[in-house]
DNA sequence: GTGCCTGCAAAGGTTTTGCAGATTA
DNA sequence: TAATCTGCAAAACCTTTGCAGGCAC
């Protein structure tokens, strides 16, 4: 298994992108970024600025919003439709989700094996299972014409 | 292949439900019931609305809400958590879904062999692949507690 | 110095809630 | 008749937009 990340690891990567894209780099791309990548919750906008709030005292929900929208733009998180609000995803690597019909929260299972796979990971996390799609996203025909 | 339902079965499926929870018959509920169960679309809140304005002229918004929602509890739809508005699945056999990033429309996907079967479907269909996930629902291992 | 980014305020859209009146059983 | 459902209005909520000031380059 490949050592943590540190801190600097994870910044370099949102610097180099942001470069890349011309994109400039300010401290609240910064700080919202180490604490995206540092939980691997998956927070909501409004989750992220409270967790923000000590770190950058005048942090606007907006600006989360936006630098979120960012952010998924440069692949750094993925956006996720969940019922009440959306959520935020670290994780690029391909792996699947749970998602609790009550409370809304969204877990990461650890596979990416297949339904049933993911089925019996949440069983084994303790989650009752109601149901296993496979969500495919992407551009439909219609937009693409 | 079995022969389509016709709205009398339709009908005949949701009274049955109505019943057995102690519920009311209504008109209303017998409209939406059956627009949904005729199209294989995954029609928003008020799209639904809209279909239902010629047979129901004085339906209002918060009724087609509330009824969804007691569709979703009898199991007749699935309420589909989707970017914009929330979407509602009226076909209660396992199958899969491709969802739109750009204008968020929701398809069903004709298989439910897993996860690349999925991917195949998509591409078959026309809207061009970024993700696949599968996404298992149900009450999560805190909310049982 | 230039142009982008942040913060603020307000608006847009979706969904929920509360209550009076109508309707089903 | 009694309990429930509908329709209406309003509010709560999440998210986006527009603009003035500040900051990275």
């Amino acid at each position: 298994m490949e050592p943590t990340s540190t801190p600097a690891d994870v910044d370099a990567v949102l610097v180099s992108r942001l470069r890349g894209a011309g994109l400039r780099v300010t401290p609240q791309r910064l700080a919202l970024h180490r604490l995206i990548a540092s939980s691997n919750r998956h927070l909501t906008a409004e989750a992220l600025l409270r967790e923000a709030a000590q770190e950058l005292p005048g942090l606007a929900l907006p600006t989360v919003y936006s630098t979120l929208e960012l952010f998924a733009e440069l692949g750094v998180v993925r956006r996720v439709a969940a019922p009440g609000a959306a959520r935020y995803d670290t994780d690029p690597t391909p792996h699947d989700h749970f998602t609790c019909v009550r409370c809304g929260q969204l877990y990461d299972l650890d596979t990416s094996a297949g339904r049933a796979a993911a089925r019996r990971a949440a069983e084994g996390a303790g989650h009752r299972v109601e149901n296993a799609t496979v969500v495919v996203s992407g551009v439909c025909a219609g937009c693409l014409a």
